[in-house]
DNA sequence: CAATATATTTAGAATCATTCTAAAAAGAGG
DNA sequence: CCTCTTTTTAGAATGATTCTAAATATATTG
């Protein structure tokens, strides 16, 4: 582990923020500050093959690196707002039911935040009683 | 709904290969010769905002679209190869556990195909038995 | 039907995250 | 030190997706 593959694992294993590879590269210059960009990727695609991190696919952001620690996501269909839960480990069920060895799951919850909720409200009183057909 | 909003969805809906942009395009010139790529995005991104279709990121691939039909996908950490695979509805007990109201949940499980597991066994053989430190 | 408003399509340029390239630097092991 | 392997670097290249503005099509309503 160079170190930077090192400093990096620590920035994303602390925090809690899903963070883009642009924002991890600026973290990371305030210790190394001629690192470049390239050096994040690199490192951070090998420590997502080496299965230390994940990477989370936003829509409409760039891809996300996250703490491999157990725990699922809630995202919302009207913003993309991303957040944490911690729900109980499935590991066991899904294999079960699969049957092949896994080496882990990725689980999205889909729901519509506060602000989208009431966003759709508002749109819906103003526009019209539209049949939802 | 136009033509080829219609007609993109029937696609999706059929094809049990989640399809990328590209590939769907393809498919819907064979009805509509004239049609345009943007044509294309523009009714899927359409079709994934009404949550008419999915969205599926894969490592290394564009973006895939999938029927909305409840089922999960099994992914390989290797290759990125993506199946199908159909595992008890988890949304009863998901929606219990957050206390909020979902749309629905995007599930995968994470592998190694065959073909990965057999490689990776290659290499270990080839290179050395590394201590996995 | 005509006339206006709204939504969709089109062509092509633009964006921008990410990967690639080849050369330089750093590290590992004898 | 010397050789071999890995990582970093700078900058160009890629490529999926979005954007822009104009052209069409569809819907609405007087």
């Amino acid at each position: 582990m160079t170190k930077y593959a090192r400093k990096i694992l620590e920035l994303v294993e602390a925090s809690r923020n899903h963070m883009t590879a642009e924002q991890i590269f600026d973290a990371l210059r305030e210790t190394y500050p001629t690192v470049v960009l390239a050096t994040v990727y690199n490192n951070l695609n090998r420590l997502w093959e080496e299965g230390r991190i994940r990477k989370l696919s936003v829509q409409g952001s760039p891809d996300r690196f996250d703490r491999i620690a157990r725990h699922d996501h809630l995202v919302c269909r009207g913003c993309g707002r991303l957040s944490d839960v911690t729900l109980e480990d499935l590991t066991g069920a899904l294999q079960r039911q699969v049957g092949v060895p896994l080496l882990g799951y990725d689980l999205k919850l889909l729901y519509l935040c506060e602000d989208c909720r009431r966003r759709r409200e508002a749109g819906r009183e103003t526009e019209d009683g539209e049949a939802l057909s």
